[in-house]
DNA sequence: GCAAATTAATGATTTATTCAAG
DNA sequence: CTTGAATAAATCATTAATTTGC
């Protein structure tokens, strides 16, 4: 018999959560978590945990959504602008042979690719970062100008072809919270400005 | 038709551009572009520029974005810094009286609320539609296996342990009350509050 | 109509990543 | 470099929703 009842979440209480989800709370701390739960319990069995949880797969969940319909869109967008304009692949292969230290990988389709695990491939040979790089990097960021006028004379050939006599091919790496969730999150006013001086977390 | 059609990535194109960065690559010398290139031209037309161009859009907006969230984080935190106190539920339901289609939301803790008296029960076996969160109407009503079977289930993970005294908020989530329409709520002092100041995640 | 079978949704766990303090 | 805290991503597992043959 099963004693592994799964929580299930009644109309109420999905509702108060959807509704704080609505309002901009996405991952709330455990203080905030017992208090929902504890309000939440008014309209049926729930535990601290389910409304962890349920954040988590919620915000989860919402940004897959966005994601795909993201990769969507992007294939609707390559589809016309492959029929506004045909292949050319031939043409950049010719024009830059492959000299590649890459992984020859890249598989076919983007299908395939593992959703995970992939990143490995691509980081080869990159080394993660220490925080004095970080300061380093940010303090050599190239800067618009720089950009600009490779752009003006022949889209900078010269940066493409020109030497590797500066630096080798490594890359530049810092790991900044590069978590660059697209998912556009509106903050509703959900909760009133307290003139509470103590700035708590979630 | 436009004859300078801006380079426009295709989803693979996109994927693995992102999947560099998210390695770490942020400012790619030329012979990485090159390589880049070449490999991105199999997933659609792409030239040098717009490798090169992308890692330095990319950085400056990841860099942006970091900033916004920082500020949006900060205003949160000010706004949810309520739950400090004792009576915050009620400025929680000041803050949405246009709620009003729900039961008080966070009804003042230490009233009775109508206790109906196997609401809880009751509720357990309505079902709810996936997509639009509308309630159905066949209410069942259930027997109260799942009620016995909540407050014998032990916690199962050791995660959730009285006695660990850390601030992961995964492990202090304790739900305060299982199958019981009056909550007490006695807020546990085992959440301390974040020693942090200095960043709190949302 | 109705269950068995199948599929989709989602609660619950586990694993990996990021950040930064020591 | 190591480690801990936080949390995002991936995965497992169970429940609901739907399909299907009768």
């Amino acid at each position: 018999m099963a004693r592994t009842t799964r929580w299930c979440p009644t109309p109420e209480q999905l509702m108060i959560l959807e509704e704080l989800y609505r309002g901009g709370l996405r991952t709330p701390k455990a203080p905030l978590i017992q208090d929902i739960t504890a309000h939440l319990s008014l309209y049926g069995k729930i535990e601290g945990k389910n409304v962890f949880y349920w954040f988590q797969n919620h915000k989860a969940r919402d940004k897959q959504k966005l994601r795909r319909k993201m990769m969507r869109m992007q294939l609707l967008q390559q589809r016309l602008s492959f029929q506004q304009q045909p292949l050319s692949f031939q043409q950049y292969n010719q024009q830059f042979p492959h000299q590649s230290f890459l992984p020859p990988l890249f598989p076919p389709t983007f299908h395939q690719l593992p959703s995970h695990g992939s990143s490995a491939m691509f980081h080869q040979g990159m080394r993660r970062t220490t925080r004095d790089n970080i300061l380093k990097v940010n303090l050599i960021s190239q800067s618009n100008e720089v950009a600009e006028s490779c752009m003006s004379k022949s889209y900078g050939r010269d940066w493409i072809d020109n030497n590797n006599n500066n630096t080798n091919n490594m890359c530049n790496i810092i790991s900044p919270s590069c978590n660059n969730n697209r998912v556009p999150l509106k903050t509703l006013d959900l909760f009133p400005t307290t003139s509470s001086s103590s700035h708590q977390a979630l």
